[in-house]
RNA sequence: GGAGGGAUGCCCGAGUGGCCAAAGGGAGCAGACUGUAAAUCUGCCGGCGCACGCCUACGAAGGUUCAAAUCCUUCUCCCUCCA
């Protein structure tokens, strides 16, 4: 896609970008590297402590992609520096404290997974700890001095917070500035980033600026919800699609989005070019595609960007039978009966085997679930509690929808 | 340094002596239905060989009481105001 014009580029750059600061910036940067100047240096953040890549980063890597593609070179920022000490006001989660080992395993762990995203031969992998490290404290000092608590104090979430008389720690306050002289310490041209990202990416700008330098031009990517519906896309929340998981857990999880998160999943998550793009999703809209083909079709796409087209057609498969039709699935996990656990007789309460079998967490919710008349056996429904079995060799149990254990 | 306020189950958030295993919402799970693990409706949502029983639980440790998430003491952490 090199040698096109800077129009051209803008063009791409702001196709399903939320929000463009210093536009103008971009232009000149563009204009020059268009004139033979160098690539520009395109800036991305990553977590250090959650190495697992889902959907929702995915919406500003794949913006990444379309700049290496324009010719530029992706500098993805590993915080491992900030990672090491931890933050302190979020003790309720005990953010851990990552030692170096888990940093470089973390960093391989990306490296494997953005590879299929990224173009490997234009993208550099950075620790911030390479800077930062080296630092004296009166380098830190110097950097505070840059900012001011009123402007940190901008950030709706450190606003709010103080509002509502919750914890801010000085430490928070260094998070920005440290983010920001990434940008710094690597020339950033230009930082990618979800549009909660906004006040960070501009502590960066304003850095800049501050230590001589072109201020960078931020280009923010829509937040893509989770598969709650309800929050981002996160880890933590427990409601992601991993880039690394299996073809059925991608087809799956996606088959059991809402339909109204369709379109922002079509849009944001797929490779369709603009006029396929405009065209599924005006047909969703006025009811021509079933919102069950647009799943099926999303869901397909996604197993094929991230596995390959084989994998997205037996996902497929599987899960038609499975949930459209109520078949077994293809294979089910085996476990074995440990002679322990039955009576003389060779019998066992139904309650005990589910959890024998780690199909439930308690005995509590093995009860419940049996009285709710979510627990098969080879097929039939076993809604007595107090229900003592035989197992055999080959029976099948079932709890739920999507639980199955095949005994041996 | 002084004065005052707060800490509740996965999350948010009610509850100021018994009726509280703790309202309500969200998330999660199950069932029905269906076009799907969608939507909707219903139910469940601390543990225990458990239908009314016991144990653990409302920041921590003690105490008062027949009885505490609720009262008292000490501690930890957080916040606000004053200095």
């Amino acid at each position: 896609m090199a040698g096109l014009s800077w129009q051209d580029s803008l063009k791409i750059i702001k196709q399903g970008t939320h929000e463009i600061i210093g536009e103008e910036d971009l232009i000149e940067k563009l204009k020059k590297a268009d004139n033979g100047g160098l690539p520009l240096r395109v800036k991305l953040g990553l977590d250090p402590t959650a190495p697992d890549i889902h959907l929702g980063h995915t919406v500003a890597l794949k913006k990444m992609r379309e700049f290496q593609d324009l010719g530029h070179e992706a500098y993805l920022i590993i915080g491992d520096f900030t990672g090491r000490i931890g933050d302190p006001s979020q003790k309720s989660e005990t953010r851990k404290q990552l030692t170096s080992e888990e940093v470089m395993e973390n960093a391989r762990t990306y490296q494997e997974q953005f590879g299929k995203i990224l173009d490997p031969e234009k993208t550099h992998l950075v620790f911030n700890s390479e800077w930062f490290s080296k630092w004296a404290p009166e380098d830190f000092l110097t950097l505070a001095s840059k900012y001011t608590v009123a402007r940190m104090l901008e950030r709706d979430d450190f606003e709010k917070r103080y509002r509502e008389g919750k914890p801010i720690s000085i430490l928070e306050f260094f998070y920005p500035l440290l983010q920001g002289y990434d940008s710094i310490a690597i020339k950033a041209d230009v930082e990618l980033g979800g549009t909660d990202q906004k006040f960070n990416l501009l502590v960066g700008r304003q850095l800049q600026k501050e230590y001589g330098q072109t201020p960078q031009a931020l280009v923010m990517t829509p937040l893509l919800e989770g598969t709650d519906g309800v929050q981002k896309m996160s880890k933590s929340l427990n409601n992601y699609i991993g880039i690394n998981e299996s073809p059925r857990e991608i087809y799956g999880k996606t088959m059991s989005i809402s339909d109204d998160l369709l379109e922002s999943y079509i849009t944001l998550t797929t490779d369709l070019s603009g006029e396929e793009l405009d065209r599924v999703i005006s047909e969703l809209k006025n009811n021509k595609l079933n919102p069950l083909e647009a799943k099926k079709f999303l869901a397909r796409r996604l197993v094929e960007i991230y596995h390959d087209r084989g994998a997205a057609q037996e996902a497929e498969q599987e899960f038609t039978r499975v949930f459209s039709r109520g078949s077994l699935p293809e294979d089910i996990p085996e476990k074995p009966i440990e002679n322990e656990w039955l009576d003389e007789e060779g019998k066992i309460n139904l309650v005990q085997l589910l959890s024998r079998l780690e199909m439930v967490s308690s005995n509590s919710e093995g009860r419940r679930l049996t009285k709710q008349g979510g627990v098969y056996i080879d097929g039939e429904r076993a809604q007595d509690p107090n229900l003592v079995v035989k197992p055999k060799k080959g029976m099948i149990i079932r709890v739920g929808k999507r639980k199955f254990t095949r005994l041996q």
